[in-house]
DNA sequence: TAGCTACGAGTCTCCGC
DNA sequence: CGGAGACTCGTAG
């Protein structure tokens, strides 16, 4: 017996027979679990004639489509034949239920197995790899295995062809580094690199390396849309089949949205920093390595500037193969240092054992979803659809945002309620089955919708996934607490969603519903007691403190927590009979709080306001100084603005001699504006901003995918920072980027920044 | 190999004058 | 030339 952690699931065909697989490692170093025969199956209605002559076998069971139409299990021997039926029946429209469900998924999630597994039975070794045929398994609960991690980089020249590769191998305490080079070897004795005569003896020496260090993980920087798939152009070139698996199967690359790969190595997960990093809610000025590593190590790469950057590369690549070298495999130790610094794979096998998805898709919430919802719902008598068979219904509203008259306001709390939507599916019982069972035992949300307090799946979970949240957050587990959140909140957006075969627009419009409900109640209550509530999103209320509360607000705020809490517990429990698990927080206290008019009109703008904090810090919510799409000048002014403001400091020649200093020039090295472009600027058709013309500058055609620009204002409008002579635009940015900040707080003191300025703006050019 | 809605702001384009 | 509305981006929650 051996517990392990899964790293891959695949299944195929084998022979006419289907066969799945399960790559892994743990305890006795490397795994591979394969189940065969296995056999795939869906669903489908009782009263459907079995037209198809392909092999199967019908089984009829104790479950019933969402209708309560009773349906019987088809099972196959091969996928071959699961998937021609399947598209022999839908032909015919003939209605399937989870025919989607792939094999492999199916296997584990009806065995509760999330990312970790026990396992049982006799093994050979095939290598370093014990393989298993058909053991028993099951959970193998929070067990982490230690992984290998490769770290790779390749070099490449302006000729489209493979200079060098680099590794860093790091497992427990041991590390090594390596890298391959292209070429004779003229300097001496660094044993760190291999030479490699020519290009194709690289690439055979690449694989043989990779297979050689039989890593769990393969790491890199856009190391699937860049490396892997160079070299897997470069080896099929040469004929050379790019197989670095633990298995036979050469790698498989996808690219699934423009620009997001994803590939497939059979027994090894393949993990791409940035990608991995965003969606691990990670956030960078600019995802490039020596961005990201000069932000979280605060030490970049040898040769940084990007314009240099290939002219060097080839001139190492002749006169200094060493230092090329070097730089080689520096980027891919500054990976592995940037994986270990912020603890992502941890991050990534914590998400894998919540979810019970493999490393690499534990952000797919709809998988998660189904994961642990399809084997739930089974034990409850029912099938779910296909996704392809939801239709879309009435789009649900989402949370409440409500806002007073813009203005400086002193001590003003703000409490919020804590996991918002989970604690409103518990206290309702919202999910698909109690709607489904509305009849017994009803609940009624404020909003009308019925549910049925005694038949639920999804309620006890958040029960469960909030009682381990707790224990993670008391043993200061932030990642197990992280993982958890993450998973919680993203249940209301799965069921709203038509990629989900557990699609009701009555769920999230329940929990919406219900959601606004109590944010109105609460600040009605709040107001009933003499509060005035001033602003307030979703899941918050910002309450203006009583003035005897000044001296105390921390108790102020506490008490006008518990005060909600109980009347919420009260309401509930005689109006809706259900016991409310809502619990609202004081989250913090703000010595001044300053909300915005929006730019035209006298209405407190949403989304945007500045609080200053017991320790003199500001926070900034929604404003421009938080926005990428605005220039350092107009946040840096904003900052001083605000600091300047809350502390009662002059304000108007400080403005005055702001804008005279840019005008000198002062401010000219923060005039820069980024945007994204999520198109090629060729695509922006309906009309042209100024981000896709700096964008054309650069490439007329507009062929080319610039996924950012950064661009400045002069005479000949918005300039790519790369094309830009001088002659900035100084009145666009006193016009655009000052004046819209400084009136955004002028108005408070009966000012605006036209008339500080001596009429109107263009006078003084 | 599909979580959600609400909101503000700037700029462009179109339309009527 | 001004206003309305569409388009686009980035953000809050």
């Amino acid at each position: 017996m051996t517990t392990g952690f899964i790293l891959t699931a695949e299944s195929f065909d084998k022979n006419g027979i289907c066969e799945l697989r399960f790559y892994g490692t743990g305890e006795s170093g490397p795994f591979l679990i394969k189940v065969s025969p296995h056999k795939p199956l869906f669903f489908i209605k009782r009263d459907c004639p079995p037209e198809y002559t392909e092999k199967f076998e019908r089984k009829a069971l104790e479950l019933s489509n969402f209708g309560g139409n009773p349906v019987d299990a088809l099972y196959f021997n091969s996928l071959n034949s699961f998937f021609n039926s399947k598209r022999y029946l839908k032909d015919n429209e003939i209605i399937l239920y989870e025919s989607d469900v792939r094999a492999e998924d199916r296997y584990l999630m009806e065995r509760h197995i999330n990312g970790s597994v026990m396992i049982e039975g006799e093994f050979e070794k095939r290598g370093n790899l014990s393989v298993y045929r058909n053991p028993l398994i099951k959970t193998g609960g929070d067990y982490r295995a230690d992984f290998k991690l490769l770290s790779l980089d390749i070099e490449t020249g302006s000729d489209g062809t493979i200079y060098s590769a680099s590794f860093h191998v790091t497992w427990g305490n041991n590390e090594i580094k390596h890298v391959l080079m292209r070429g004779e070897n003229t300097q001496g004795e660094a044993d760190w690199i291999t030479y490699c005569s020519d290009e194709k003896i690289l690439i055979t020496r690449i694989i043989e390396y990779i297979l050689h260090y039989d890593p769990d993980i393969i790491a890199g920087w856009h190391v699937i849309g860049f490396d892997l798939k160079f070299i897997e152009r470069r080896a099929s070139l040469f004929g050379i089949p790019f197989r670095i698996g633990r298995g036979s199967k050469n790698v498989r690359i996808n690219e699934k949205r423009s620009g997001i790969f994803s590939a497939s190595v059979e027994g090894r997960l393949v993990i791409d920093g940035p990608q991995t990093l965003r969606t691990a809610f990670y956030k960078f000025e600019s995802f490039s390595l020596e961005n990201v590593s000069q932000e979280l190590l605060g030490k970049g790469k040898d040769i940084s500037a990007e314009k240099d950057k290939v002219a060097e590369i080839e001139r190492r690549f002749r006169e200094d193969k060493e230092s090329l070298a070097f730089y080689n495999l520096e980027d891919s130790v500054l990976v592995t240092e940037i994986f270990k610094k912020t603890n992502i794979i941890d991050q990534l096998v914590t998400r894998s054992l919540i979810t019970g998805l493999q490393a690499d898709k534990v952000h797919m919430s709809v998988a998660a979803f189904d994961h642990f919802m399809l084997p739930l719902i089974h034990r409850r008598g029912y099938v779910a659809p296909d996704t392809n068979d939801i239709v879309p219904g009435k789009p649900a509203a989402g949370g409440y945002v409500f806002t007073s008259d813009p203005g400086l306001y002193p001590h003003v709390a703000v409490l919020d309620f804590k996991s918002l939507y989970p604690s409103i599916i518990r206290t309702f019982f919202i999910d698909p089955l109690s709607r489904m069972k509305s009849s017994v035992d009803t609940v009624y949300t404020p909003v009308g919708i019925p549910f049925s307090s005694s038949n639920h799946i999804l309620p006890e979970f958040l029960e469960e996934l909030m009682e381990k949240r707790a224990e993670a957050k008391k043993n200061n587990d932030i990642y197990l607490s992280q993982a958890v959140k993450i998973l919680m909140n993203s249940f209301y957006g799965v069921m709203g969603t038509t990629g989900c075969r557990f699609y009701n627009p009555e769920l999230p419009a329940a929990i919406t519903g219900t959601g606004q409900w109590i944010l109105k109640t609460a600040s009605a209550y709040l107001r009933d007691l003499g509060y005035s509530v001033i602003y307030g999103d979703t899941d918050s209320v910002f309450v203006s403190l009583k003035t005897t509360e000044y001296n105390d607000p921390l108790s102020a705020g506490n008490h006008i927590a518990e005060k909600v809490n109980s009347c919420f517990s009260e309401l509930l429990s005689k109006e809706y009979k259900v016991q409310s698990v809502l619990e609202i927080e004081f989250e913090k206290h703000y010595v001044k709080f300053f909300l915005p008019p929006m730019r035209y009109t006298a209405e407190g703008a949403r989304k945007r306001y500045a609080g200053l904090l017991d320790n003199g810090e500001i926070e900034y919510t929604g404003l421009e100084t938080v926005r990428s799409d605005w220039t350092d000048l107009a946040k840096d002014f904003q900052k001083d603005l605000f600091r300047r403001f809350f502390n009662g400091e002059e304000l108007i020649e400080w403005i005055k001699d702001f804008v005279l200093s840019l005008k000198d020039g002062k401010y000219d090295s923060k005039l820069i504006y980024r945007k994204k472009l999520s198109r090629r600027a060729s695509e922006y058709v309906k009309n042209r901003p100024p981000h896709v013309k700096a964008a054309l500058m650069l490439d007329p055609e507009g062929k080319k995918r610039i996924r950012e620009i950064s661009y400045i204002m002069t005479a000949d409008g918005a300039t790519p920072v790369e094309l830009f002579q001088g002659s900035v635009d100084y009145s666009h940015y006193i016009d655009k980027q000052i004046r819209p900040v400084a009136d955004g707080v002028l108005f408070a003191v009966g000012e605006d920044f036209d008339s500080i300025l001596g009429g109107r703006q263009l006078d003084l050019f």
